[in-house]
DNA sequence: TGTACATCAGTGAACGCGCGTTCACTGATGTAC
DNA sequence: TGTACATCAGTGAACGCGCGTTCACTGATGTAC
């Protein structure tokens, strides 16, 4: 079969749509070539001729992950709304049991930041990548909401939601789990000056 | 061979410490049972006479983990120590480069939030009752030392160091990694009055 | 004290399974003439 | 306009491998008599 000009694109896009939901929902070792081709309605054969081989995948999975987290950053809070109300609605989305739930979209760094310290290094690199843009954009709009040092305060509080996410969705108790993200969402709050 | 009486549970416990190392090591997933029994010096069979599977072993080596922590932080930064002596301490330890190049032997909850919240329910229980222990000591180490509202802080204050130890670790860019954990340690002492 | 037997931690071959990867093939469509 | 051929995304059988788990067996030593 001949497929027109953008086909194969879109194919590969498709696929690494679906690895990038399963990497953070079942880990990179959790995720089995076959079933996510299956998934993108493909039998496994055909995955070589879109990746070169599972860790170029996992490289290219991560990269869209943060891509796809970023548009939604901007988009959703950052574009028409004034930084610092761009932030208090970041951290109160971040910090909610609506993020917690949705790790196979939700932001690589709580899911991921336990496997990716054992991944290649080419995975690594472009979890560095993500992870530097998403501090010098919270950087920036500490900055235009008029906060000192908003780089220190920014690479602080993305470390505490991190945490934060981590451990909410790790602990089996669903009490502590929602204290732990109600804990922080007021403490880094009250730290930029939002509460 | 005949063994005496308590030579079964040495050996329980001698492979329980090389999983609790692999574990955070490798991931639950990157620790094979053949691997892990040929480094107790043990053939891979003899495995069953001590775990039903391979999940309890994880489970179990979750509370080793977390017990053996529990000892360190006692022994070596609470003991014979003022309150706010020990805080100051064990964060300039859990934020060292030292402890993130110490997967093997550092604190679980970095190197494993991730993977615990896939983990079966048994292993994610584990973690929860080491967490929560953690919690409550460094609260009662704040409350010790005079602080407001120590468990709010003691909550936010692990979220932050959680989260800063595992993003350091992922992180492809020395500086930046050293960075995350400097940066850290300064926002939480200066938030907990240690600075 | 000496002998027969029971115990049981540890051995190592074997199992079924799913994995990542390879490769000869397919077949609808674009291109050359 | 019609025919022969090239292209190449996708197919599916096959590969070697390591995994978790099972199980018949071993053999040094404790126990019973």
């Amino acid at each position: 079969m001949r497929y027109n000009a953008n086909h194969k694109e879109r194919t590969r896009h498709r696929v690494l749509g679906h690895a990038a939901a399963a990497i953070r929902q079942h880990g990179p070792d959790g995720v089995a070539i076959s079933q996510l081709m299956s998934k993108a309605g493909l039998t496994h054969g055909g995955f070589y001729a879109h990746f070169e081989s599972k860790d170029e995948l996992i490289a290219e999975a991560i990269t869209e992950m943060f891509d796809d987290r970023y548009e939604f950053l901007r988009r959703s809070f950052i574009e028409g709304r004034e930084p610092a109300e761009a932030l208090s609605a970041f951290v109160d989305r971040y910090l909610s049991p609506v993020h917690r739930e949705a790790i196979q979209t939700g932001c690589p760094l709580p899911s991921l930041s336990g496997d990716v310290a054992r991944l290649p290094l080419v995975a690594r690199r472009r979890f560095t990548t993500g992870t530097e843009r998403l501090i010098r954009t919270l950087s920036a709009l500490l900055q235009a909401s008029g906060r000192a040092d908003p780089e220190k305060l920014a690479v602080s509080m993305l470390a505490e939601m991190v945490g934060a996410v981590a451990l909410s969705r790790a602990v089996a108790d669903l009490t502590l789990s929602d204290l732990l993200l109600k804990n922080s969402r007021d403490a880094i709050k009250r730290r930029i000056g939002l509460s």
